[in-house]
RNA sequence: CGGGGUGUGGCGCAGCUUGGUAGCGCACUCGCUUUGGGAGCGAGGGGCCGCAGGUUCAAAUCCUGUCACCCCGACCA
């Protein structure tokens, strides 16, 4: 394939465009692979399309190579499929809808559970039908709320998404682990670091999940990390549970009038002020915070539920969303306060709060209180504090909860150190879906007994637009894109510098011998441009082997250069084409 | 959905405060010169000033409304 620059559906900016912020939108508009046609929806141009299909391409083989089998849904898709797995309502504003001339509902597709599903369950009826794997590569809608970051985040996206389909949960462990592997082959290919966290499943269901995330600071996604190789999403992070501390002989709890201390900033100031301590300062960390949100449930009840946790740290909105799904969490409203007059608020207390207590309102605490531990926290009663109130002797929670905020240099769950904080891009997701999916549209089979069983399910992603994004975050440098060979949109950039007609001859010779050896060259046969342009042209554009073809000729060689490292050499012209071929194989 | 910002030719921007019918750089076309790191000179083409109302003799400019886009947050298998 020759690529002319003279004839290429290319238009290079000089200059970023003023809305591109993060290096990948950037230097993807001004270097003519994509532009923007709506929000969150961009054109491929030829150079951008040609990335585009470079990484469909290796997302597919690998699926290939695992054995997975492509089909095609439509994206366009009636409302029924969603409604019988209660989607039609539970996806929320982030689905496109839209009604057909006769009125009926339809969707474009945000992922298509239903649709692999239904089909399996049209063609199979047998355990010996399973496992099954199949895939697609197709584009999704999400109305998303705010597309973001060029690629990154956009309402028309394309995605591979791959589902599993076994009869026993051990299958569905195999299947899960042969999407694992897959996922590890394509990312290595398309030279994108990762790294896998435990995930939540949230919304979706199921049991097991891992992300691939991309570390990079676009990203949206927060993990963490430690030296040790821990890493996992925020929502995942368990708490290193601390061990009982004896306190037998710790002081009787004691209630004090602590006026004005609304906020724990108050209350530590007041304590140092008046309750001064020999041996140490108050600090926050010697208070328990109590805060009080209302879950409302899935068929509509409100329940108030009060997070007891150190008060130098604040709950996490996603992690306590996360451990109280598929309740969602809403502010504590003074409304509220006026209907649950046990709650005095600012100076929430234990006393007052259990399952068992008179409120009879849920109490959880985050799982470093644990019993012996001593606490300085509110007493139910405005401008008052009760100190040296201990866990296990003085109150007892209803249980604990994973909603505080993870901090830098938090410990790994696992002992492998302390933890990082980061963000990534999330490239893929694989995970156990179980039988959420089949369950609710009677996905059964007959197993080895003649006895219907529901097949569980696995599904797996990869953001395939996302991923050139990435990939250009992670290879770009000053100058430009910098591809990895295997997504470049062309083997070789030759350049031809100066006017004299034998330079072009060269130039196009060479570009001539290296199509017919199966290369794709992007040719830069403009005659009035000038040689500075087209050398930041090449940079810009990022093919990672750059050919310049002119002042040497005279002297018989052309030179030879590597777009990452800039290494430079001169080749006789006899030999260039070969030697280009050897050093891109290589 | 909350906060902030921006809409003027393909791109980047000025003009708006103080109304008088649009300008600069890049890109594009033609000619001559130039050709290894974003060339020079000359001559050109291209703009419903986001949209709709209003004020005014006159609106890119003032007023009202509206739409779009970008950034931060919320949201986001």
């Amino acid at each position: 394939m020759l690529l002319r620059m003279s004839t290429l559906f290319l238009r290079t900016l000089r200059e970023d465009p003023a809305d591109a912020e993060i290096p990948s939108h950037r230097l993807l508009l001004r270097a003519g692979y994509i532009r923007r046609a709506a929000s969150g929806g961009y054109t491929w141009l030829p150079l951008g399309y040609r990335v585009y299909r470079n990484v469909e391409r290796i997302v597919r083989e690998e699926m290939d190579r695992m054995g997975a089998q492509e089909v095609h849904f439509p994206a366009l898709l009636p409302r029924e499929p969603y409604e019988a797995s209660g989607r039609w309502t539970a996806y929320g504003d982030n689905m496109f809808r839209l009604k057909d001339r006769r009125g009926s509902d339809h969707l474009l597709a945000p992922t298509h559970e239903e649709m692999f599903t239904l089909l399996v369950k049209d063609l199979y009826s047998s355990y010996k039908d399973l496992p099954l794997w199949i895939y697609q590569i197709q584009t999704k809608f999400r109305d998303e709320a705010r597309p973001r970051a060029g690629l990154l985040r956009l309402r028309e996206f394309v995605m591979k998404d791959s589902y599993s389909f076994d009869t026993h949960d051990s299958g569905l462990d195999a299947s899960y682990a042969a999407h694992r592997a897959a996922y590890i082959a394509t990312f290595d290919r398309l030279g994108l670091d990762y790294v896998i966290v435990s995930a939540m499943s949230g919304a979706m269901g199921g049991s097991r999940s891992e992300e691939f995330l991309h570390p990079n600071q676009v990203g949206e996604d927060t993990f963490v990390r430690s030296a040790g190789g821990y890493a996992a999403n925020v929502e995942a992070v368990r708490t290193p549970v601390p061990d009982p501390i004896p306190h037998d002989d710790a002081p009787a709890a004691h209630v004090e009038d602590t006026p004005d201390t609304p906020t724990i900033d108050t209350l530590v100031a007041l304590a140092n002020e008046r309750f001064a301590r020999s041996d140490r300062p108050w600090s926050a960390a010697d208070t328990l915070k109590n805060v009080v949100v209302m879950l409302v449930h899935p068929e509509g009840s409100r329940e108030p539920l009060v997070v007891g946790l150190p008060g130098d740290r604040d709950v996490d909105p996603k992690r306590l969303e996360a451990q109280v799904d598929p309740a969602v969490v809403e502010a504590f409203t003074e409304a509220d306060f006026a209907a649950n007059p046990a709650l005095v608020k600012g100076y929430i207390g234990p006393a007052a709060l259990g399952e068992k207590s008179s409120s009879g309102i849920r109490y959880l605490v985050d799982p470093r209180v644990v019993a012996g531990t001593r606490w300085l926290t509110g007493a139910n009663q405005a401008g008052r504090h009760v100190f040296d109130l201990v866990c296990g002797r003085d109150f007892t929670p209803d249980g604990t909860i994973e909603a505080a905020e993870i901090k830098a240099g938090d410990p790994a769950p696992d002992g492998s150190g302390p933890l990082l904080l980061a963000r990534g891009i999330e490239i893929g997701h694989i995970f156990q879906l179980g039988r959420k999916y089949a369950d609710a549209l009677d996905l059964k089979v007959l197993d080895e007994n003649g006895k219907l069983v529901t097949v569980t399910m696995g599904s797996y992603g990869i953001g395939v637009s996302r991923a050139v994004a990435a990939v250009a975050e992670s290879t770009h440098d000053e100058a430009g894109l910098c591809w990895p060979r295997e997504v470049s949109p062309a083997d070789v950039h030759i350049v031809a510098t100066g006017k004299d007609p034998a330079v072009f001859e060269a130039a196009q010779r060479l570009a001539i011998d290296l199509v017919d050896a199966g290369l794709t060259v992007l040719y830069d046969d403009r005659r009035k441009v000038s040689p500075g342009i087209k050398f930041t042209d090449a940079e810009l554009i990022g093919v990672p082997t750059i050919v310049t073809v002119g002042r040497g000729l005279a002297d018989g060689v052309v030179e030879l250069r590597d777009r990452r490292t800039d290494a430079r050499r001169d080749l006789p012209v006899a030999e260039a084409a070969a030697t280009i071929r050897q050093a891109i194989q290589a």
